[in-house]
DNA sequence: CACTATTTGTCCGTATGTATG
DNA sequence: TCATACATACGGACAAATAGT
């Protein structure tokens, strides 16, 4: 976040707390980490030598080669022996931005730019806060279900539905799987008419982590929501967690502090 | 997400990553500071001894007590020989809620709730990214500043701000420690108009970790935001790190697709 | 007044991890 | 790669203060 480029390898060293107790090692991966990913380097691109390192970050070789040690497990940069270190890096990342109005979940066309993935589809007890939320008893059963969305083949969110029975068994498993959940609703009659939606992050979770193919404990974008009818009845409750780098929200703001959504667009970030 | 409370001191050892590079010490450390501060204990209650925090945890007596000694040094826990660890001044925790038009940062109500600390106050020469979107070169110097905001002297935001020299030498140090940035700039002669606001997440680097008091590496929610003038002009660009547990946008849907957001309110989570 | 159980404070020995030169 | 120093973590032992029997 805080980056200044006078010379090529300028001293960085301020950056990293001895005192802290996070390892060395670690500060220097994570502060490398977050350079490559601010797009600090080009697609190939020479990486710093461990003697520059050194003197950039007030570190010992070994200190330097474990951090750079993480950043190849990783991928992120390729080491060869005379040759130096390269980074990786650029893929031109596609990464979805969607008005915070969101219902993206629901969005016919973003069926055609992303891949649904039905994890699970089961009648359960409610967790106590979801029930609250759904103004159900806590022993009666709800339609739970669980899904992985992908962009070229990149899983980026996972979700969870609750929906009452009564609701819920007007639709199958198969129709889940391909329609949208609100029109599945509103084609069993149910008069869709406004929901409240919290945002905010969340670290993942192993089963999250490993539905998304990352790390536990990765920052997630969480996003809570649920869906009332006209009569005021709650009728959805979902869940979302995104992965940062393939999805935010963008907004655009008046002065006035009227908000003006997006609606979803693909954008390319390099 | 999911909590459970079977028995008064309940396992909680899968809350700690014996292969994580941050040492078990602070990891017990950042759980047991969580567990205070979301209020799991009343104003002087007795806190579980040593050995039942070994149970609970399945680390030895030195890992804990060098956990105890820093929640001890941060006022958080007292400690006696043979009474026991007492818990001191157990806030009940507030969690912000704000509508994604936002601009909390230049509400004038929030100052009533919270604190800042100016971190750093200085002209530099901008990032990459920060002078594309300033729309200034990248030689030019701009303004930066680097603020911490408390609630209840818990800091659950981190934020920097860069805007143009010619605009930000029109106020001081002093008064950015003060007022809000938005009114400092209409004083400026600068006419507020727009924005465009995304919202993503963040692990936290070393330097915000250590300024938010978690973990490198804890999620974050994101918030980025560059601001205009009426003739289009790029004023300010502000980009703010939110800790989950304290903050949270909130947004009320229609079904229109209209929204309609929340003033912030405060709002007490247990 | 012991006696005991509990709880924190202090210390030792050892093994492993981290970091330097 | 090696020698060295320091930090982390474990297990255990014992002392000191307090409360209850």
């Amino acid at each position: 976040m805080t980056e200044l480029s006078n010379g090529p390898h300028p001293d960085i060293s301020d950056q990293i707390d001895r005192s802290a107790p996070e390892p060395l090692y670690h500060q220097v991966f994570l502060l490398l980490q977050d350079r490559i990913n601010a797009g600090a380097y080009a697609d190939g691109e020479r990486f710093p030598t461990e003697n520059e390192l050194i003197a950039m970050l007030n570190v010992s070789r070994i200190t330097i080669r474990r951090a750079l040690q993480e950043l190849s497990s990783r991928g992120l940069i390729v080491r060869e022996r005379a040759l130096g270190t390269r980074v990786v890096n650029p893929r031109t990342v596609t990464r979805l931005v969607a008005g915070v109005e969101g219902m993206l979940e629901n969005n016919r066309r973003l069926g055609r730019s992303t891949t649904v993935r039905l994890l699970r589809f089961e009648y359960v007890q409610p967790p106590l806060d979801v029930a609250k939320l759904l103004e159900v008893n806590e022993t009666d059963e709800v339609q739970r279900t669980e899904r992985v969305r992908s962009i070229e083949d990149i899983p980026f969110s996972y979700a969870v539905t609750f929906v009452p029975e009564q609701i819920g068994r007007t639709y199958s498993r198969e129709e889940i799987a391909k329609e949208p959940l609100l029109h599945l609703l509103e084609r069993s009659g149910v008069r869709v008419s406004h929901a409240r939606q919290t945002i905010s992050a969340q670290a993942a979770s192993i089963p999250v982590a490993r539905a998304l193919l990352i790390g536990a404990g990765a920052p997630l974008l969480r996003t809570v929501r649920t869906v009332f009818d006209e009569s005021n009845r709650p009728v959805e409750h979902i869940e979302v967690l995104y992965r940062p780098e393939y999805f935010a929200y963008e907004i655009e703001l008046e002065r006035t502090g009227v908000t003006r959504d997006r609606q979803w667009v693909a954008s390319k970030i390099t």
